[in-house]
DNA sequence: CCGTAAATTGGTAGCGCTGCCAAAATAACT
DNA sequence: AGTTATTTTGGCAGCGCTACCAATTTACGG
């Protein structure tokens, strides 16, 4: 006995089955004004005997809010955005909203495209990454009668809610840190800067710090494609075929740092004692490496959890900064 | 000049300032039935001047589809989970199609109560993660005009559609890699198996292939807690700690067995000579360790395409065994 | 230049639900 | 019992859009 209804029950057949008037159900299904207990259980009776779910589509239209909340991320690839978005969803869904998201590769036409759709259905917030956005993106936004909140960068001028840290700042820390330690014969390994304009602020500062501190930045490896554990690898090699003599290398995160420590250990170059490595984001992995790894851990779950926190409470207008903790780990 | 609209240009408000009726600016913009080159030109001057977007939740809800597909995963910490929401997106995305996801934290209730909030949307489809729903679940999900699709696993009666592979093969095919390897005191470190249901199918093909082939499984640790690289690498020195003779051990994923890697080369064995590991995944990090890591790689990013595809293309209920691929690495 | 086929249009009835308001039922007082 | 508060109800007009159908315009052939 596996009969398939034609199409959802309505609440207007709840209604009818359960001898009481739509807008009755209506108000006991979302327990908003006043019913009685008698009321109450036959309406669930019936809810429960049709088999009856709600259609919030109908609902939000004819009401106000979707209780939906859009992200529109660089990539699923990088654990920096679904940590966000992991921090985010429990949030979110213990205020009954749901989550909503698209990728943009990192590419900005994508996202003022993604955006659109995504207003389309009338999202309470939109989720960003960073401050880069189209012109017509930020257009578009601002006319929608929703909450923008621009994550995990606040180097800028932020449209209503961001949340995040200074990019700027990580990289400037972690220069000092690398100057503090007495390296002077410093490198870096990256990947695509363009695309991934946060590393490439923390790039500018890092870089100008060590400039001010009196040991410029000796070379440089940008490494074609995305950030990867084997991308660092090779980077670390072939910058350290052109320049042998480095004696720490900062990278553009910690999977492409975790593929010059490998590097590394398989060559016998001694870490940090031959070369430093300082990596970026404090992922768990790199806790467990036979030498811990140094690197700065951003609040990333925590930005999401924030972000969703002050978008369920709509708070004003405002720019959170969370900070980072540099984790002096055994290789620089 | 920034003056937000009231909320939102209709189109009705549209259709007034271009001139024409309603149902004409829905045809332009959908494209959709036919209209002059004249009017399309009007309707988009008009659309452009107004800053019009429309809304998909009246459009949803007057037509048929909501080109929404929910996404109700297990976790959003386990790659496996991301990687096919990766896959599925980017295909989801060229058909005009929305992804929404929650987060069950491996929780049956949770799954339930999710599916149900999902199937208020009235998605085209719901993917999950295997197998093992409730039955409330499933009789929603039954209930529900929409496709079903169950990722990651295959060894079950599909509801609808499936798509993966065999964890029960899979884990045969690692015990008859290690015998054939000559390895006969082998250890297995997992993480928690009432949860990860999938972990557990290839737990069990796993110990029974070895005890059909003569060498039962010596020991095994099961490590509390989520699976992750600090877990992988404190298991294993538990379990060598009370089995020192161990000759290979199998891990319940990359992730443990990372952990598992990492403390051999700290405490000096010799890997695979004193002790070989044997993961599961296929992670790309396993390419760039000092030794490649000896794991079966996992299809889930084609999972989540192929999956994509099926749900668009409105395919016939089917299954999809998408196989997997042993990597002999160097570690085992 | 007219009749007929084909291409364009506009009007309008819902889609399923919520918000508002008035009606009905009940409770709380003189 | 007679009123006046108070709590419960039901009816119905939209929310913004699409599907359907009828009306209008344009194209085509003789």
């Amino acid at each position: 006995m596996q009969f398939k209804q034609q199409e959802g029950v309505t609440l207007a057949e709840v209604a009818r089955a359960a001898g009481v008037g739509e807008s009755t159900v209506s108000r006991v299904l979302r327990n908003h004004g006043s019913f009685s207990g008698k009321t109450k259980d036959r309406v669930m009776a019936a809810v429960e005997r049709l088999g009856y779910v709600p259609n919030r589509i109908a609902g939000t239209l004819a009401s106000a809010g979707s209780r939906l909340v859009a992200f529109v991320v660089p990539s699923l690839s990088n654990i920096v955005f679904t940590d966000v978005l992991r921090g985010a969803s429990a949030t979110l869904e213990a205020h009954r909203h749901q989550a909503v998201f698209a990728v943009t590769d990192y590419d900005p036409q994508k996202e003022e495209a993604l955006v659109a759709s995504m207003l389309a259905w009338r999202p309470t917030a939109v989720m960003l990454a960073g401050y880069e956005h189209t012109q017509g993106t930020v257009k578009m936004l601002r006319a929608a009668n929703c909450r923008i909140v621009e994550v995990l960068d606040i180097d800028g001028i932020a449209l209503d809610l961001a949340v995040g840290f200074s990019n700027h700042a990580a990289g400037r820390q972690s220069a000092r840190f690398l100057l503090q330690r007495g390296y002077r014969r410093i490198g870096y390994v990256g990947h695509d800067l363009d695309r991934d304009t946060r590393a490439g602020k923390r790039y500018a500062t890092f870089c100008q710090t060590l400039a001010q501190g009196g040991a410029p930045l000796r070379a440089r490896h940008i490494h074609p494609g995305p950030s990867s554990v084997e991308n660092g690898r090779a980077g670390l090699k072939l910058l350290l075929g052109r320049n042998p003599d480095l004696d720490a290398v900062y990278f553009s995160n910690d999977d492409m740092a975790l593929g010059g420590y490998f590097h590394c250990l398989s060559h016998g170059i001694t870490v940090p004692g031959k070369l430093a490595i300082l990596g970026y984001n404090g992922l768990d992995i790199g806790r467990a490496t036979p030498q811990r790894l140094s690197t700065l851990l951003t609040p990333r779950v925590t930005i999401g959890q924030v972000a969703a926190q002050l978008v369920v409470n709509d708070a004003p207008p405002q720019v959170v900064d969370l900070g980072f903790q540099l984790i002096e780990g055994e290789t620089a």
